[in-house]
DNA sequence: TAGTAGGGTCTTTTT
DNA sequence: GACCCTACTA
């Protein structure tokens, strides 16, 4: 028996040890969860359990990379080889690259991302001849991948009134067959989007019982990570692979459940227990990570949550500092405030660049710091925000890879068709586009057979046309005998990509030529690990793959010395000892999108959870009174978040006699909220406010110290009985609009309504500002 | 058909 | 403030 197992408290080894049948580890932030699952994989081969027959699943693919890194170091490299362990999504694509022709894809198919999708549904809702501005193709297109993700398929979309209905409410009857036509571009351009990795694997282990055994077979035991995150198409897959063998390991923290906008189901985790028979349960309560100060607070704020699993976390740290708050006038100005509190704690305790992270709620957040840090000469480095692989000039390279790869790709063709220009015109691709629709041929195919087909196309453009298919055969047939990056390096330079930036002399231009310069390194570097990989080729069809699913967080930090700059989403699994968190504002954070429904609030303070518990040593959050939004300057008030830490572990930092108090602001802002979901003996009357009698402090205090399902029972005889559907009314932020439906009683009755201005929204009518202006 | 100017929309988070 | 799309001109 190796000695890695003793490296490990009691609570950590059991979960490790157990061996067969299902176990669930709930797992606090800080408390050794990767080191569990680690150990728990090796531990697993040491007993000799074949590494061909375990299959992990990781949040990131940097993660899988970093787990099976360690597990080699125990058990050997050769052993290590053969794990499958990744995300979902890269774990499955694998395997529908093997089994996908079962449901008539090609090996080689394309995975469209998110850009892709939204460009070819806004095509289709060009081509149906819909209104653009009813059909937003990003509303489209959320709604679909929402579909998707709970196995909602088109035959079962029509199937389903209540949603054809809720469409047709929300004046988009016709979603159906937008959703119909985006399935069968898709499947004909032989491409699937993020989210078909996930349902055609479904699709496949539900269709084929052959395919199902061979991998249940193959995968006897199972380990999740961060089983919190997961959605609905997640969960069967992972169900049905377990449902033989029963050998599954989920590990989770129902309190960093932060994926709920991508599908994410939290209830996946709260009911794993009555999913599978005998689960052992085991609970990692202890943190290793943060002082006492930042473990307590992160306690104190995750209990304003109803929705919870029982759970104590604690630690044996330090008290450590209290958690500083600082407040600044403007966004600039918090910026200077981080940029210059990093560099006097750099000096003072011997830290380095890399022990300090900025986490913000929103990407747009990053402008103002990466300012002041660039001021103060201090290294960073953004992850997150528009990705290397999504610049224009990176997507154009790829798009030409891609189509060599699958000449099908209807999004990349029509990307690169006329880039660099070479005299084929919207005209054209149109006509083009119509005769592939109408002979249920791909545009390239249709181009293939110009001359067999009457398309009104002049002869000057059809030379142009087939000098393009000629190009691109002369790439497939080079790609036949070289590596992906030959290939890659000759495609920039003959399509004229390369010259195109050059001759632009901007520097801009310059910048993009560099930027393709490094993809073709980066296409070089790939194809020499690939060679270290047993089963990889380093073929184009691979680093294709490896690029669609590519995230920020799987590039290696190499060893530069930088201050990380991320969105919290981004930072959850990671650890800096000193985490500043900006913009605790209002409306920011929690986002003003999230604050409809206690659940999406929910949502948004384990968010905060998240980011507190990144911090070891030492954690700031900042605010601003004034924050430029949209390129106005717009007011600010403080976050709510501020006030649900307990005060004994928070500090100050801010002078309170310069005429402007955070704890005065923030009361009122509470009471605003509170008088509304709490204090029940005040009924809101139309149009004015609640009340103007403020509570004193010691009844506030009581009042947030309440439990809300005690302070809040469900009278829906508080709520305007002019509150019926067909009322005119008007909201404070969205102005007015009319009821279309309401639903739910007592504390959850909500009210769809469609505003004049800003569409259809769904509001929690005993949170929703509403004044009913007219319900005859 | 290419290139540019102006207007509208957007920002919540990501595989 | 950035991007995307559209309309207009050459």
């Amino acid at each position: 028996m190796s000695t890695f197992i003793d490296e490990l408290n009691d609570a950590q080894r059991a979960p490790v040890l157990h061996k067969d049948g299902p176990l669930m580890v709930i797992a606090g932030a800080g408390s050794g969860k990767t080191r569990v699952l680690t150990y728990r994989i090796a531990h697993l081969m040491e007993q000799g359990v074949d590494s061909f027959n375990i299959l992990a699943l990781t949040f990131t693919n940097k993660a899988a990379r970093e787990m099976k890194k360690r597990i080699a170091t125990i058990v050997g490299d050769s052993e290590a080889k053969n794990l499958w362990m990744g995300t979902f999504h890269s774990v499955f694509a694998k395997l529908l690259r093997f089994d996908g022709d079962k449901l008539g894809y090609p090996s080689n198919f394309t995975i469209y991302d998110t850009q892709d999708s939204q460009r070819l549904i806004a095509s289709i809702i060009k081509e149906m001849g819909l209104d653009k501005d009813i059909y937003k193709y990003k509303q489209v297109q959320n709604r679909i991948s929402s579909y998707k993700n709970s196995l909602i398929t088109v035959k079962a979309y029509f199937q389903n009134p209540e949603l054809m209905e809720a469409d047709a409410m929300a004046k988009r009857p016709r979603l159906g067959e937008i959703y119909q036509n985006y399935v069968d571009r898709c499947f004909k351009a032989g491409a699937m989007d993020f989210d078909d990795l996930l349902l055609r694997t479904n699709e496949l282990l539900t269709r084929f019982p052959e395919v199902l055994m061979k991998y249940q077979d193959r995968f006897r035991y199972i380990l999740v990570d961060e089983y919190q995150d997961t959605n609905h198409s997640q969960y069967l897959i992972v169900k049905a692979l377990s449902d033989r063998y029963q050998n599954i390991c989920v590990v989770g923290d129902d309190a960093q459940s932060i994926y709920s906008f991508r599908g994410a189901n939290i209830s996946n985790i709260l009911n794993f227990q009555k999913d599978y028979d005998d689960v052992a349960m085991y609970r990692l309560e202890q943190n290793y990570r943060s002082t006492k100060n930042i473990v307590n607070a992160a306690n104190s704020i995750i209990a304003n949550n109803k929705n919870q699993l029982e759970k104590n976390v604690w630690t044996s740290n330090d008290d450590g500092g209290l958690i500083q708050i600082h407040r600044s006038v403007t966004d600039a100005e918090e910026g200077r405030y981080v940029a210059g509190s990093i560099f006097e704690n750099k000096m003072q305790q011997q830290m380095q660049n890399g022990d300090f992270a900025v986490l913000y709620r929103t990407n747009s957040q990053s402008r103002a710091i990466e300012d002041a840090l660039r001021k103060r000469d201090i290294p960073y480095r953004i992850y997150g925000g528009l990705s290397f692989y999504q610049r224009k000039e990176i997507k154009d390279v790829l798009a030409y890879l891609r189509l060599i790869i699958n000449t099908k790709d209807e999004e990349a063709l029509k990307r690169v068709i006329n880039f660099p220009t070479r005299g084929i015109g919207q005209t054209t691709v149109d006509k083009l586009l119509v005769a592939a629709n109408h002979y249920g041929r791909s545009i390239y195919e249709v181009m293939e057979h110009l001359d067999k087909l009457n398309l009104n196309i002049n002869a000057g453009t059809k030379r142009k046309l087939t000098d393009f298919v000629t190009m691109i055969k002369s790439f497939q047939i080079m790609n036949e005998g070289s590596d992906a990056f030959t290939l890659a390096e000759h495609v920039a330079k003959k399509t004229g990509l390369l010259l195109e930036f050059k001759k632009d002399g901007t520097p801009e231009g310059i910048a993009k030529m560099e930027n393709i310069e490094e993809l073709l390194n980066g296409i070089k570097d790939f194809v020499e690990g690939q060679k270290e990989i047993a089963d990889a080729t380093g073929s184009l069809t691979e680093f294709l793959e490896d690029v669609a699913l590519a995230t920020d967080m799987d590039k290696d930090i190499g060893d530069d010395d930088r201050v990380a700059l991320m969105t919290i989403h981004l930072a959850k699994g990671l650890e800096f000892p000193y985490v500043y968190i900006v913009g605790m504002e209002e409306d920011l954070f929690p986002s003003a999108m999230s604050m409809n429904t206690r659940s999406e609030l929910e949502e948004e303070r384990r968010l905060f959870y998240v980011a507190l518990t990144r911090a070891e040593k030492q954690a700031f959050l900042t605010y601003t009174q004034n924050r430029y939004r949209w390129g106005k300057l717009i007011d600010a008030e403080p976050s709510r978040f501020l006030e649900e830490i307990e005060e004994q572990y928070v500090e100050n930092l801010t002078p309170v006699n310069d005429g402007y108090r955070y704890k005065s602001m923030i009361n009122k802002d509470i009471f605003g909220e509170v008088d509304k979901s709490k204090l029940r003996q005040i009924k809101p009357q139309n149009g004015t406010p609640p009340s103007t009698q403020k509570p004193n402090e010691s009844q506030l205090r009581k009042l947030r110290k309440l439990k809300p399902e005690i302070s809040a029972p469900a009278k829906p005889m508080d709520l305007d009985p002019g509150l019926v559907t067909g009322a005119r009314v008007n909201h404070t932020r969205f102005g007015r609009g009319k009821i279309l439906n309401i639903e739910g009683v007592g504390n959850d009755r909500k009210a769809e309504i469609h505003f004049d201005q800003g569409g259809i929204k769904k509001l929690l009518l005993r949170f929703a500002k509403l004044e009913v202006l007219d319900n005859t």
